[in-house]
DNA sequence: GTCTATAACCGGATAGAC
DNA sequence: GTCTATCCGGTTATAGAC
């Protein structure tokens, strides 16, 4: 209600914006967030430190670009494979290594990213109305994963299943986040492990015979959903 | 290795650490954890600000008497229940009712605690090695939950179950922070189905036909939880 | 109304005298 | 072991230019 800030009109703004993120994501990666601070910042972009507040609300709204632009390059590095790939566990797969690998150059400070995420109170916390847009887009990606593969999911699991399998890729990121494996093997190890699970419950779970803990299942996921994204 | 900071000696310096933590706590329950400064906390507590810096090496280690305190808090409210009741569902459930009463007085400032134990670097890391202690004994109890039950689990899973309960309670505690429900009752609902499921589940996997698919979930957890808990 | 710049404020943390 | 003085950086207020 109060605030057009941010909204820029101009296109010097738009410039003046641009400039300022652009600083902020390559200082982040050069000396990690902490430690860089929104004077640096906005010297580098070469405005007033003022001027950087006009634009973003606070130093934590300098990373929702990070969430959009990763989003986007995961989308990029995901699109061949999930066009050419028809096998569910294949298809999981590659969209988790896809992840991992295009969020890798961030992982030294994606600890304190993840820690002003965590705050309830955070617009960066992947369950507030802010972090909507990016949410529903990154739980689209999983609906394409299962939807366009070639295993058949019970109709009531799949209404489910993507919102399921965006958590599983949350998990996986907070794994990461403290994995201080070369190379990240343990994460890697541990979505080898995780998809392979997985693909096996969905079979299990499509059995007839698993119905009704099935549909205790789905009763006690989609209340979780609707809760978590009600309270945030 | 370096620090003396917090090791006192004398009975005077007891005292003052002692009176410090009292007045931090008070006040983080009067107004919340931001907004209690520290110097608030020195002003209440009779001594210079410099001073309480001496003892906590941050505002942030303030908090780490939160965790002894509660789980104490815990153990008492349910020792009654795991000594009488044999049902292992009813045993879950009522330790993890018991848990959030314990908590909720602390509901209002654990958005803020819980963002700084998400930080891999964070001595309040659940995962950390100074949290070894308290994160042992809270496994503990879920060990106890399912050996003094009258439920017969396979050993392998026996080897497991008390640390996948234990990440199923820290789950319910993140639904908790985010649930603005009146009285909690969205945790309290997420603690009735995920109780009920994960008795469920536990029936399943005991069954001989689940052999294989039981060998690598329990692979997984193994990994999961060995890795975890050497690279935090 | 859109944008920029400067000067403060505030609170966590530290230095160093006693 | 305790204090005072100070730093530092996120954030805000405000004045004004276009």
């Amino acid at each position: 209600m109060t605030k057009a800030r941010g909204l820029v009109k101009t296109d010097k703004g738009q410039q003046t914006k641009a400039a300022i993120l652009d600083a902020a994501l390559e200082m982040f990666l050069e000396r990690g967030y902490e430690d860089t601070t929104m004077r640096a910042i906005a010297e580098r972009a070469g405005v007033a430190l003022g001027n950087a507040y006009y634009y973003f609300h606070s130093k934590e709204h300098l990373i929702q670009a990070f969430y959009g632009r990763t989003h986007q390059d995961h989308l990029n590095a995901s699109a061949a494979l999930l066009s050419e790939e028809r096998d569910l566990k294949a298809r999981l797969l590659g969209v988790m290594r896809a992840k991992i690998e295009t969020i890798e150059a961030y992982h030294q400070f994606a600890g304190k990213l993840f820690k002003t995420a965590a705050d309830p109170l955070s617009p960066l916390n992947p369950f507030s109305d802010e972090s909507d847009g990016v949410r529903q887009e990154s739980i689209a990606v999983f609906k394409q994963v299962v939807e366009e593969s070639s295993t058949r999911v019970p109709k009531e699991l799949m209404a489910e299943l993507p919102y399921l399998l965006w958590l599983h890729h949350m998990g996986i990121i907070l794994f990461w986040i403290h994995d201080t494996s070369e190379k990240r093997v343990r994460t890697y190890r541990l979505i080898d492990r995780s998809v392979d699970m997985i693909t096996r419950l969905i079979g299990i779970a499509s059995n007839p015979l698993m119905k009704p803990l099935r549909r205790s299942a789905i009763r006690l996921i989609t209340e979780l959903r609707a809760d978590a994204l009600e309270s945030a």
